[in-house]
DNA sequence: TGTTTTCATAGACAGTCTGTCTATATTGCA
DNA sequence: TGCAATATAGACAGACTGTCTATGAAAACA
């Protein structure tokens, strides 16, 4: 509910939006996907329906900005998680970590949402982003023998990310176990030893 | 295209069932979720729009029994699979491996679809059986020293249903390495080793 | 064979949502 | 003060929905 006319022309224009945005989800949320109309998301955002075609073409152009801001916060302190100090070892598990707990926490909203998107072409602004950031820090532990290196890195990647995602349906305390079997997988395989079949990597 | 009354009533009514399904699917398939009308469905199916009403409510039920008929051809054959003869360690494997396989080759509009239908309330019918039958293979796995035991089966279960899931991103080779790893993750811990932190399972 | 039941159909209907376009009013800006 | 940008209510045609007719065609039954 943007008073009218805050200040400035820009920052009226950007708090309107954000209302439009945050109506939007909430609608989805409690009503869902389906049912949030143009309509109700002006009377919601305290606007006239005309008025928010100025501001986006349809109903799925705001849910996607509304994800696309929640994803870019969250990318941001996955990256400040992944630049901070510490041993290979242990950031890889708190970035991995916050990002199951990330995916925990939007619950079992965020993927319907996201999947919902995924078609609309949105698709490059956040799993690849994340797929991005997993990659800078897989490649050197890779490369350092701490993660295995008989695979393809985009394959560790794709692993990662799903793995995690198992996330939207656990409880919180059910993450930490998916974090360990996540970092399992990746662990080298332990050399001279599993005497069974596949001992060369084919 | 369905003949008019095929023989029997009720299997002329099936084949109409299956006609709007496919129609609806292909639809989907070609234009997106949103370009799904009842409209357009009744036409590609060849009968009319008041018809459509008799065996569906909306689109959504169209598209959740489409779904519903794939997972339960799908589930026939994992079943199946895991039913075979064989140690545990080739069955999981087996089971795994043909799970990732279905969701690579269902590619990347399989999730879309199947988020879309998860908010329906149809949820039960498809990630849950898997769940299921994960379930009944690796609580004996477990019970046996195969697959690590310090975890909520639940989280197993989770972990190896999402971990595959990446299938849908990756390329038919790519699929060999997301099971191994899959695997990896689910091995016992090597007791006695890794002299590193957390070793006391706590 | 004739009768009855089941189904398909076209068309009409009101209701909703969309996207666009007005004319008018309000506000920021120079 | 005047100009440019914006917000607004209302109207509009178009699309889709879901329901309901009356009509006809095919199958099932006796």
């Amino acid at each position: 509910m943007p008073k009218l006319w805050d200040e400035t022309v820009e920052s009226h224009r950007r708090a309107v939006r954000e209302a439009i945005e945050d109506a939007a989800w909430s609608l989805a949320e409690e009503h869902g996907l389906r049912a949030v109309t143009m309509a109700k998301v002006a009377t919601a955002a305290g606007i006239a329906r005309a008025t928010i075609y100025k501001y986006f073409a349809d109903v799925e152009s705001i849910l996607a900005a509304w994800h696309e801001r929640q994803i870019d916060a969250h990318l941001e302190h996955l990256t400040a998680m992944a630049e901070a100090a510490g041993d290979r070892e242990s950031v890889l598990r708190s970035v991995l970590g916050a990002y199951a707990e990330i995916v925990a926490r939007r619950g079992p909203h965020g993927p319907e949402l996201a999947a919902s998107l995924h078609r609309a072409g949105e698709h490059q602004g956040s799993e690849a982003q994340v797929d991005e950031l997993l990659r800078r820090l897989l490649v050197p532990a890779v490369d350092s023998h701490q993660v295995r290196n008989d695979m393809d890195v985009d394959v560790l990647v794709r692993y990662c990310r799903h793995a995690l995602g198992a996330a939207s349906e656990l409880s919180v305390d059910g993450v930490d176990g998916l974090l360990e079997l996540t970092l399992a997988g990746l662990r080298p395989r332990p050399v001279g030893r599993e005497p069974s079949d596949e001992t060369t990597t084919s």
